[in-house]
DNA sequence: CTGTTAGCGCGTTCAA
DNA sequence: TTGAACGCGCTAACAG
């Protein structure tokens, strides 16, 4: 009905001074019991609520941290930020969202608006490193920031992310137990930190085997899939796998392969990184590489109120590096017969 | 390296006094050309950027809006998200976000949280109506709240909605169509809005066709819903055809009905109430009745933004109610035979 | 057109 | 153990 209660309603109410009453809400150390529980009563009374803001003026805390992703649409980050939020409201922070839409500019423009509104850290899933990133600005140096998915090159920043490359060379090793002599590698952007990991980790898989690996074909749509398998499929020396770069290009392979009516794993088989919903119920179901999603945004969160923890005198030389564990999900899709899933670490 | 400039320093390298760098950066009216220059000259070279926390104390604007969904690992939540950010964003608003994970004790505390923070407004997708929202309590009366997806029968919270019952009642009466006698309706949560009309529209078309609706089953996970299938249709009167009242109903079902080895559509017939990706892909297409996920969040945003333009007191005695069209996007799980997805109004 | 004064609500001095 | 006064950075009133 009214304005809310302030803590100076509060004090008058319990017969003491501000001071008290913020101690009672803070350390609630050095407060007698019984002018505590006046206060208390006080605030029960008037259904006193701190005001966050305010705190957050005086002290250097907000209580909440920023989290940038290229596009929440995409229920890859969608996982993370749902994840990231579960830590986050666990400590008692807040989270505050944008997307970058894999524009640089945006991004840097939405961290350093972040900046403004005082988070105390920020997570980051940082846009394609084709252009050096503006997130060492000096600006920054104060933040602590986490980079999940994508690494970034600087001193400043620890990063979470997966074993791409062995998880790729691992893939397409099992393609070619499977006796494929011709592989292709389909990803999206070519500057795409995953994407180039992915690719070099299938190029060594070939190499080891003596074979001759492709490039990475950059196909952004489900119709540049289409024309590309179209016009490679014609050729002498057509491929007979691919290995698509994510779940993006997973799907638009699948959807290309069945517009051109050719049979998975028998015309081409298909292996994809990263598993999606219903990957499984596919006809056939696709081999994937899984990648702990889950665990993804929850390390990257518990990184960053680690160093949250820490005094800005004690933050390390260099960043934490960590890594995550990918599997070979085996289904159908590459040539297998299994009846269900099977993994293998 | 230091710490951010002040609005005094400015003001002091300016030569002019706060307020006057203060209007330079809002109005920006009343200020000659000249020592505006001057200003941003000073602001430029201090790299000066205003500390939103201290706006927020000072005047009665956050700059931010709330945001509440059950999960954010949701896609179709997660789509919410991204256009209500999308739409926040543009408006020069943060977009604070929590998860309810269902739960109404949840709900309340985060929405109660969100005020501490000084949120301008809420945007929610209440938890299901099986206990009273709390949500109407006097300490929200003065912050503009909407509802997506869901209603709340609240006087000061405006709404966004599909067509829940009118959709549901056009599938089913499809199915009917088809020659379908016994068809059930299957749902996760009996008490949620979304269900409960989805299912009352289902009810709708078969007494238009004398024939017998069902109750509206429960089934929270594959498990559940093949546990049903399995024991019903063992029965006399076994259902021909299953209306699934959500896309996670639809895909267990889809799960279940493969476990159990029945044909699509042959052995029975399936509709899903929310198109999902790769809907298209499954063997065979499942027929879908489609909401516009990426209209709701951009409305919902709209709805709430534009509630924030108008002073208390024109707020209108009835909050608005906009219910969103949707359509019934035919494939093969319901029988039909196309080549390709057909869409009805 | 511009500067001065006075808080917004809290927490941190320092004195009692 | 407690309270008074000050100031975080900004802007709404009022002068000038």
């Amino acid at each position: 009905m009214t304005k809310r209660a302030t803590m100076i309603e509060v004090a008058r109410l319990a017969n003491v001074g501000t001071m008290t009453v913020s101690r009672v809400l803070n350390n609630s150390t050095h407060v007698s019991p019984e002018t505590a529980s006046r206060v208390h009563a006080a605030i029960e009374r008037l259904g006193y609520r701190p005001n966050e803001i305010a705190r957050a003026l005086r002290g250097a805390k907000s209580k909440s941290i920023g989290l940038i992703v290229p596009s929440l649409a995409d229920p890859f980050f969608a996982i993370c930020a749902h994840n990231i939020n579960t830590v986050a409201r666990s400590q008692g922070y807040a989270m505050i969202l944008a997307s970058s839409n894999d524009s640089p500019d945006t991004e840097f423009a939405q961290a350093e608006w972040m900046l403004q509104k005082h988070v105390e850290g920020l997570l980051i899933c940082p846009v394609s490193a084709a252009h050096p990133s503006r997130l060492g600005d000096p600006i920054f140096q104060r933040t602590p920031i986490v980079s999940f998915d994508r690494p970034l090159a600087l001193p400043n920043v620890a990063s979470v992310v997966v074993e791409n490359h062995a998880g790729a060379k691992k893939g397409t090793q099992h393609l070619i137990e499977h006796g494929h002599k011709h592989i292709h590698f389909l990803g999206d952007a070519p500057d795409l930190f995953t994407i180039k990991t992915r690719h070099e980790g299938y190029r060594r898989a070939l190499l080891a085997a003596k074979l001759t690996p492709g490039e990475c074909m950059t196909c952004n749509s489900e119709e540049a899939v289409f024309d590309y398998l179209k016009r490679v499929l014609a050729e002498p020396h057509a491929p007979s796998a691919i290995f698509a770069g994510n779940n993006r290009i997973s799907r638009y392979t699948f959807r290309a392969l069945n517009r051109l009516e050719l049979r998975i794993p028998d015309d081409i088989a298909v292996i994809g990184f990263d598993d999606f919903d219903m990957a499984d119920m596919m006809q056939p179901p696709l081999t994937v590489i899984n990648q702990p999603v889950d665990l993804m945004g929850r390390t990257a969160a518990d990184v960053l109120f680690e160093k949250l923890r820490l005094p800005m005198e004690e933050w390390p030389e260099q960043e934490s590096r960590t890594s995550l564990k990918v599997q070979l999900v085996l289904r159908a899709s590459c040539g297998c017969a299994f009846g269900a899933s099977t993994v293998e670490e």
